[in-house]
DNA sequence: CATACTATGTGTTCGTCGCCTACATCACTG
DNA sequence: CAGTGATGTAGGCGACGAACACATAGTATG
């Protein structure tokens, strides 16, 4: 009887899997090809087959990342026939979400730091996911509920205060519930800001 | 003749320049205590003296930006007696050029990484910055140049902007004519937002 | 001026890391 | 059923952070 097989039956996934519960509780600095090789039960070097470099790997785990994130904020969105200002407070609520709950992966995901091959695929994905607040917004001045202006500017206060409270929940410098109260305060804000 | 001394003179301080050099164009994850060692004409275990573990110079760097954040920040709200809207101006705009100048430097600054040791000083300068900009929402409720609430909760939205927008800037997905025009954008939502 | 003391270096070692190359085993396909 | 590519193992290289004992310089004290 095998105890363990010469094979792994499905390490790609397995790495994956084992990097983003250390990414999320050590960070990606922390993260080790030769400890997940460890935690997979297997040689040092296998990873090596599924990602050539650390930074490979942390590319595909910034690239599913996308794809999560993606995926919620569009579920939170599905409601198209929606008030711009109930669109909005979901959009909101759906990012500062993700964000609380995958911090480090966020981080990776707009770092810089990644190989060109993938940069693009990456610099796409942000495309868009901005693309998707961009509608929003559209969508609200189609309905004459947001100001006219370009979008491309519009967006970038909503943009900055979404990633600006994710920055401020992280840094520790705000307690959850000033982040909370905030959050509604800085939604508030845009509403403003936007109002025709 | 003595070409190298056997005391550096000033290790401690030559350490903390380059440290900050390669932190502005690699990135705290490359910055290497042997590399430094070798950069100051020194042994390997020589910072060890001055800096017990890269953690510690890493703190080190991020006290002395506090210390510049707030030199910087300090002046631009010099003039006490100027209107809310412009000391805004002002304290957004110093504080957008200190992060687009030390990137880096400020992502160390608001890292959760620490020491247990200086966690608290760190914490405690976090503090400082936000009391400077509290002051200025409360000078501005006294001027009646702004609405009544409590500055816990309205200094959120400012933050998270700046913060956001730093974010932004870094991240790539935006152009720097975006962001430019974008924090006047967002300014102004902000000074929208406190109106009275 | 001599003697201790302390600060600041050196030399060396340990364990871990990313990454590389050569080789072994498996699974599939023609 | 042979061969071939995918996926693993074995071992090694150089760099790293960190720890240790030891050497040297400057400074205070008798």
């Amino acid at each position: 009887m095998k105890i363990r097989p010469y094979h792994h039956g499905d390490l790609r996934a397995a790495l994956l899997t084992l990097a983003e519960g250390t990414l999320r509780d050590r960070g990606a600095a922390e993260l080790s090809l030769r400890e997940l090789a460890r935690e997979a039960g297997v040689s040092p070097a296998a990873p090596s087959r599924h990602f050539k470099t650390k930074q490979v790997l942390l590319d595909a785990l910034a690239m599913e990342g996308f794809d999560r994130l993606d995926a919620a904020m569009t579920a939170a969105l599905a409601d198209a026939g929606d008030t711009f200002d109930r669109r909005l407070d979901r959009l909101a609520r759906a990012y500062m979400t993700f964000s609380a709950g995958n911090a480090a992966l966020l981080e990776l995901m707009y770092a810089r730091k990644h190989d060109p091959d993938v940069a693009e695929d990456l610099a796409a994905a942000t495309r868009r996911l901005t693309g998707l607040v961009n509608r929003v917004i559209e969508d609200g001045q189609r309905r004459g509920e947001v100001r006219d202006g370009p979008v491309d500017l519009l967006v970038v206060p909503l943009a900055a205060a979404l990633q600006g409270l994710t920055a401020l929940l992280q840094s520790g410098g705000f307690s959850a519930g000033q982040i909370e109260q905030g959050l509604t305060e800085t939604i508030a804000f845009i509403k403003r800001g936007y109002a025709p």
